[in-house]
DNA sequence: AGATACTTCGCCCTCTGCTGGTCTACT
DNA sequence: AAGTAGACCAGCAGAGGGCGAAGTATCT
């Protein structure tokens, strides 16, 4: 079994949460061209109801999987099966090892795939949305893509799973048919009539015996039926069915995965096959397929809004949006629920981008780049990486940023009054951005396993800020004390040289006369007066007095009588001439 | 057939946090 | 003067919120 193309991709960037997908770690040949998957949806299933290989289902749930997955239903929760395209390669359509894991791990969707270039293999179940009613029987419907064999770009797809009332018949497995993905409509009562199910039609079912694609099952059923012929030039493009008694009749559309039991409603679907779009906006020219359609395009034109937010100002064209917009701002209900963390979001598509944080696919690939995104956005934010353009400008000083985020710090932090400071809560230290002082506490804060020693006492510290403030107490601290007297110094350099006094060691000789010195400045001092006839002494002179003075001392911070500091200079025979005199 | 409900895709935004280069104070 | 460490700063990616708009299915 080949590793997913997914599971390959290089992980340069963020680390991917969740868990790792490990439905490939043990693999037995069922000898079989195809692999049932089958989901079992807690006590509402049939816990002896045969799995793959003729293996009990709850035997086979019994050893759970890696991921958690869906828990009980909830009511009014919808679900969502991620499923991934997997190619395989000759002698290695080993689905054994898929089926089995899948079934630990997903527990309930029943599917044939034939053996050959690709198999889609569940990656995650998740809930989503409401619809779903407690006590409910089992049974997931799904009608998969006629080619998910050969569609080598797809490498995740992602099906809807509905808690249908319906069961499915175990010993079946799933149709497959042409066309798209589809999403079956939730739960609802009133729509119950409307929805096919398992049992009542069998057009969700295929003899797994079978070798041949499930489709083509389903043809072989129809052939074996009487077909009603439609004069109709639409319906002709349909697989319908004779009713059978006590039997509802399937339309099927021919170019897609949409059935109904109603030729009207295949007749209408049928015109999404159409190009046909006979209504035209005046203002751009856009063509639409209905009024309706049309009718809310101008109204994008004309601004105008119908549907008003009763709680706030804000109005829509659509009810839809209005609606939507009141589950973001005012009745925060969020009915799409990740089964794998506590996420929900008010729209499926949310969802559906939040689970790629847990399966860590990223379907957006940066051309230039080994970059792989999970949404559009963040790869066309990337792309300006490669461009070098910064569209932000700081309407200040111009500087130019990357991302409005940074411009927006920028501004902040550079052109901004009450600049708000982070205060670490370990020190006192403030610190300009928040992520600073992360850093700021992992350098500073952070428990460290091994102990520090400070280099000047024995005290150990695991806390880098606290071994720091430690050794600011030895800073003006005299720890070199002499061992033969009371002296004591802040340098090792000044206890060496104070040594000498007890030993009489005079390591600096003269080298013009016998004179030794203990210090090298003494020797330079006695090399300048006595033997150097260059050497000029620099003579500073006071500006009070004209008198000359040899050197200065230092400058020196002073306080006058109004409280003002000022700096002065000063000779230091003259310090309290001076220093008076300047007071005064 | 129109109205309505619902789905899907896309765009843009904000907030967040990590990273690495630079500046600066301290030793 | 040089080395070091912490703060500053811009770059950049992850995650999620909110809305616009078009498409599709169902209801009336």
């Amino acid at each position: 079994m080949m590793a997913s193309e997914d599971s390959a991709l290089p992980e340069p960037f963020t680390k991917i949460k969740g868990a790792e997908r490990t439905w490939d770690r043990t693999r037995e040949d069922d000898g079989g061209g195809k692999i049932s998957w089958v989901k079992e949806r807690n006590s509402m299933c049939d816990p002896h109801a045969e799995g793959l290989n003729g293996a009990p289902l709850a035997k086979l749930l019994e050893g759970g999987g890696n991921l958690e997955l869906s828990p009980s239903p909830v009511q009014g929760e919808k679900h969502l099966i991620m499923l991934q395209t997997v190619h395989l390669k000759e002698g290695e359509e080993d689905f054994q090892g898929i089926s089995q894991l899948n079934i630990q791990q997903q527990s309930g969707v029943h599917m044939v795939v034939q053996r050959g270039a690709s198999v889609l293999q569940p990656l995650v179940v998740v809930q989503q949305g409401v619809g779903a009613q407690q006590n409910l029987p089992t049974g997931v419907a799904i009608s998969i893509q006629d080619g998910v064999y050969t569609f080598h770009d797809m490498e995740v797809m992602q099906i809807n799973v509905l808690q249908e009332k319906v069961q499915i018949d175990r010993s079946k497995d799933l149709h497959v048919v042409e066309g798209k993905v589809q999403q079956l409509p939730p739960n609802e009562e009133g729509r119950e009539k409307d929805i096919f199910t398992v049992e009542k039609a069998k057009i969700l079912s295929c003899d797994a015996k079978d070798d041949m694609s499930v489709s083509h099952c389903e043809h072989k059923e129809q052939e074996e039926q009487a077909s009603i012929k439609n004069t109709d030039t639409l319906e002709a493009q349909t697989n319908t069915q004779h009713r059978k008694k006590g039997e509802k009749v399937i339309f099927h559309c021919d170019l897609c995965a949409f059935t109904s039991l109603r030729m009207s409603s295949l007749n209408r679907h049928m015109k999404t096959h159409s190009d046909e779009k006979p209504h035209v906006c005046h203002l751009c020219l856009k063509a639409f397929r209905t009024v309706t359609l049309l009718r809310n395009h101008v109204n994008t034109h004309t601004g105008t809004r119908p549907h008003k937010c009763s709680d706030c100002e804000m109005a829509f064209v659509t009810s839809g949006e209005l609606a939507r917009h009141r589950r973001y701002k005012h009745t925060l209900e969020k009915p799409f629920k990740c089964s794998m963390c506590k996420y929900s979001s008010v729209e499926a598509s949310k969802l559906k981008r939040h689970i790629r944080s847990h399966t860590g696919e990223r379907p957006y690939k940066c051309y230039l780049c080994s970059y792989a995104s999970k949404d559009t956005y963040k790869l066309k934010r990337h792309m300006v990486t490669h461009s070098g353009e910064k569209p932000y400008e700081c309407y200040v000083c111009q500087a130019r940023f990357t991302q409005s985020g940074t411009m927006k710090i920028h501004i902040l932090q550079k052109h901004s009054e009450n600049v708000p400071r982070y205060q670490c809560p370990h020190c006192n230290t403030f610190i300009a951005r928040k992520s600073d002082l992360g850093v700021h506490l992992r350098n500073l804060h952070s428990y460290l396993a091994v102990a520090m020693k400070c280099r000047y006492c024995e005290a150990l510290f695991h806390e880098r800020y606290a071994l720091i403030q430690h050794k600011k107490t030895h800073r003006n601290e005299k720890r070199f004390k002499c061992d033969q007297c009371s002296y004591a110094c802040k340098q090792e350099r000044h206890l060496i040289v104070h040594k000498r006094t007890h030993t009489g060691e005079k390591p600096f000789p003269c080298v013009c006369c016998s004179k030794c010195f203990r210090q090298k400045q003494l020797l330079t001092v006695h090399f300048r007066k006595h033997h150097d006839s260059n050497f000029k002494p620099t003579v500073y002179e006071c500006p009070k007095c004209g008198k000359g003075y040899s050197r200065w001392v230092r400058y020196f911070l002073l306080r006058n009588l109004s409280g003002e500091i000022s700096l002065v200079k000063y000779y230091i025979s003259h310090f309290y001439k001076e220093a008076v005199y300047w007071l005064n």
